[in-house]
Order: C-alpha cells, then sequence, then structure tokens
DNA sequence: CAGTTTATGTAACACCATGCAACAAAATCG
DNA sequence: CGATTTTGTTGCATGGTGTTACATAAACTG
C-alpha cells in the first residue's frame, strides 16, 4: 500500500497550516488546499486518496462543496465541523461525506477516522459510491434513503429507528465488508465525542434491535451476520438505484 | 439556501428590541443579545451570519469589544452608532467592522448594508428573496404566501393559524435542513425578547399542531419529522413559484 | 473431551425526549 | 364586555436508547 495522499481544504490558513503539520508527522502525505478551484486542480492532476473537508467555508459552502464534490468524484469526504449542530444537519441532509468529525478533536481519533474511511473505501475501491443515490435493495428489501422508509420483500412499511437507520445505512454502504464496533461507532456517532462507546454494548443491542426487524429469523440471521470477535457484516448484495 | 441568523447586540432593551422586530419581519432570523457574554454564548453554540452591534453599551465599550470579537471570529460586524462623531473615531481607529450605519437610520439602507456585507462574506443572502415568492409545492400541498393559503393534495382548503403558517414557512424556507427548536422560535418570534424558549414545549406543540393538519398520519409523519435531541425537519422537496 | 473463558444475544430496566390531551391564559372578534 | 379562537403550559403516556445482568454460544485449554 501506498502512502495516503490526503487533501485538507479549510480556508482558514491556521488551520489548513495545522491540519496539513500534524498529518505530515503522522506520515502521510498532506497537501492543502483553500478553495474548491484548488481541489479541482489537485483531482485533475494528482492521485487524492481522501479530501479533510472543513464544513465552515462559509456557513453552507462547506456542505455544497461537498455534494457538488462528490456529483462528480469517487474520493471519500471526511467533513470537518466546529459546532455540533452541523452535524444535524449533515446527518439529516445527506450530503454524501463518508465521515464527520468535530472541532477540536482528538488527533488520534480524527487519525483513526481516516484510516478507517480510507481500508473501508479501499476494500470497496470499485464501488460506486452514494452521491445522490436514493434506493437500495438488498434480500428483497427496500430501503429508499430519501424518504427514509423501509420496505419488507412483502411490500410492508416497516418502522425503524433513527439509530437503526444510521446502523442499516452505515451497512449499505459496505456490503460484504465487516465494520468493526469502532466503525459503526463512528458511522453512528453524529454527536462527535464518540469515547461513549468505550464501556457499552450499545452497538451489539442496537444491531439486536435491527435484527428483530429485518431478520425473518433473527436467531438465525442471513443478513446481518456477526464477525465474532470483529463486528457485524451485511452479508447480502445491494443494489443502488439513482432514479 | 438559509436564512441568515443575525445577532443584535445592543444594551438598550428597547432598542433591541425594535431591530430584532423589524429584522424578524424582513425574514432573516435575528437573536437578541445585551452582553459580550451572550454574544460569545451565541457564538459559540449556534452559527451566526453576522453581528449588529451598538457602539454605546453602558460600561463597556462598543469598539472594544468589536475588535475582541474580531480577534477571535470571522463573522462580520456592522456598528450602529447613534452620534456622527462616532463614525469619525470608528474610521480612524480600525476596529475591524465591515460597515458603519448612524441612528437613526433608514431601514432600508440598514437592509442594503446587511445584504451587501453577506453577499461580500459570501454567505446566503436571500434577503429579497422572500418577497416575490407566492407559491410553495411540497408532496402534493400548496401553499400560496400572497394569499396565505394552504390547499391539500385534493385541493381542499386548509385554515392554519399564525403562528402554524409561520412555522410552515420557515420549514418551507430550509427543505431538508433540521431546524432546532431555539431557530424555529426565532422565526416565530415576531415578538422580541422570548429567546427564553428554552423552559417551554411550545415548539413541540404547535408541530403537533400542524402535522394535525397536514399530515395524513400525524403518528408517522412524512413531511415533518423530528430530529431526536435537535429539532424538526421539512423532510419533502418544495418547489417555488414566482409568477 | 469436559471445564473454563470469552464473546454475543437479549430481556429487563432506567432515563430522557417527544407526542398529546387537557387545561389555562391570551388574543381576537363581535 | 362576552364568546370564540389561538397559543402556551402541564402532566402523563409512549417510545427510543444505553446499561446491566444473565443466558447461551463459541473458542480455548489442558
Amino acid at each position: 500500500m501506498t502512502i495516503p495522499r490526503i487533501l485538507v481544504v479549510d480556508d482558514d490558513a491556521d488551520m489548513r497550516q495545522m491540519l496539513t503539520q500534524f498529518l505530515r508527522q503522522q506520515g502521510v502525505i498532506a497537501l492543502p488546499a483553500a478553495t474548491e478551484e484548488e481541489v479541482r486542480a489537485h483531482l485533475a492532476q494528482g492521485r487524492i486518496d481522501l479530501i479533510l473537508l472543513d464544513v465552515m467555508l462559509g456557513d453552507e459552502n462547506g456542505l455544497e462543496i461537498c455534494s457538488r464534490l462528490r456529483r462528480d468524484q469517487a474520493v471519500p469526504i471526511i467533513m470537518v465541523s466546529t459546532l455540533s449542530a452541523d452535524h444535524q444537519r449533515m446527518s439529516g441532509y445527506d450530503v454524501g461525506a463518508d465521515d464527520y468529525i468535530a472541532k477540536p478533536f482528538n488527533p488520534q481519533l480524527l487519525l483513526a477516522r481516516i484510516k478507517a474511511v480510507l481500508s473501508r473505501t479501499r476494500r470497496s475501491a470499485s464501488l460506486a459510491h452514494r452521491r445522490n443515490t436514493k434506493t437500495f435493495r438488498f434480500d428483497g428489501w427496500t430501503y429508499n434513503a430519501k424518504r427514509d422508509e423501509v420496505l419488507s420483500p412483502a411490500g410492508v412499511h416497516v418502522a425503524l429507528s433513527k439509530r437503526e437507520t444510521a446502523l442499516l445505512q452505515a451497512l449499505l454502504a459496505n456490503p460484504h465488508i465487516p465494520l468493526s464496533r469502532e466503525e459503526i461507532a463512528a458511522a453512528l456517532d453524529v454527536s462527535g465525542e464518540s469515547t461513549a462507546e468505550a464501556s457499552g454494548r450499545a452497538i451489539d443491542v442496537l444491531v439486536g434491535r435491527l435484527r428483530s426487524k429485518i431478520e425473518a429469523q433473527p436467531k438465525d440471521p442471513r443478513i446481518l451476520k456477526t464477525e465474532r470477535g470483529f463486528g457485524y457484516v451485511l452479508a447480502t448484495d445491494v443494489t443502488v438505484d439513482d432514479t
């Protein structure tokens, strides 16, 4: 595996430098960029493995840039935001980012997320990313991301809680790829402070609850399988419609 | 297209209320603040697009506060002053404000300056937008802003109260973007000071009432969804006719 | 292989946010 | 004014989510 090349996008010079410097110390190639144009120049020219994008490029611009980049490119994106409220926005308004992290963040946590996203996207390199994706189908089930609706093979509407939905989304984005509890927690954790996961079994219980809703036999799951000692996997193929 | 959030800083209650009230009528989210502490609280917590700062703050000098805020934050500031002499001082003493305006001022002039500063700082400036807009369509429903009429998908006229209408407007202006209770309260409250909505559940009840009128199944809302731990979101696309 | 250890499934509980009905206050209208 | 409508408040019910405790399954150890 080559050294990852990460594009640090922030219009604030201090923040930009701080981030690139830190990342370089961690042994990755970090390239600074201040504007969307610079980003596109880098993308057109070099091999960029990941984009670290600050949300606060003027209120909503970061989000727009994110979805715009996502429309054209397959490069994974991690959004950085200062305000916890932005996280709510991002989770509700699907921009297509692969992960979010709140400022101020623990450097180690940032690294972990970067690693997680990179390994996730490298393993599923050929996988077309979400972008404007709207409908997922797996094992007869249907999940409409826009309407946030789940239909059983029989066509019955099944109500999932917010958390259950988020878990399903995380799994659908990584079919056949085992996700560790940490990765799942990171995907779920909209609030940024993911340390809350250290103690509990929240993920396990959540998985159990999702199984009870989408598995015919929750005791012997066919869709959401356990990876003992590691985490869980979505064990079915997934097709994505962009309708 | 997000509604701009403007922080009105003035230690004189009357002036504060007058300004917030006026701005809210113009369709922006105006939040009152009396002290530097309150300002910082808002800045730390919410997304503020612009600060309207009175020079004549009793004990503290507005100029000092301005430069202090400017040192830490990137939020644009417009200074309001009563004395033309202040203008002299401000221009000579570079505090970092983006613009100045003298009291008493022409409301339209203030609006124009706000718009100018907002667009200059590349934040969403959609002030005049709301004027001409007339008809919103969402999920089969129609809301005619001019006649203040709501039509159901079946073409039946539905009567909404003032507050219900205001809530609907706020949501229609931000489709797919979750709004916090505080933001909703600010968008509703034309009456000024009651930013202390934190205590009550008025918003929740109001949302419930709107749901009972525009949701086929208020128990399982498809249009006005809950963002647990945060607020509410309009979960449908919205088209706007200007005719 | 039996016993032990460890990981996972899951029911029961606790806690809190939200939905909502009922009431109270306030505004509106005649 | 009084009547009616609107709006806020309160208390209770409901439902989502994390924690805990225990049962069960898998892995490990000799």
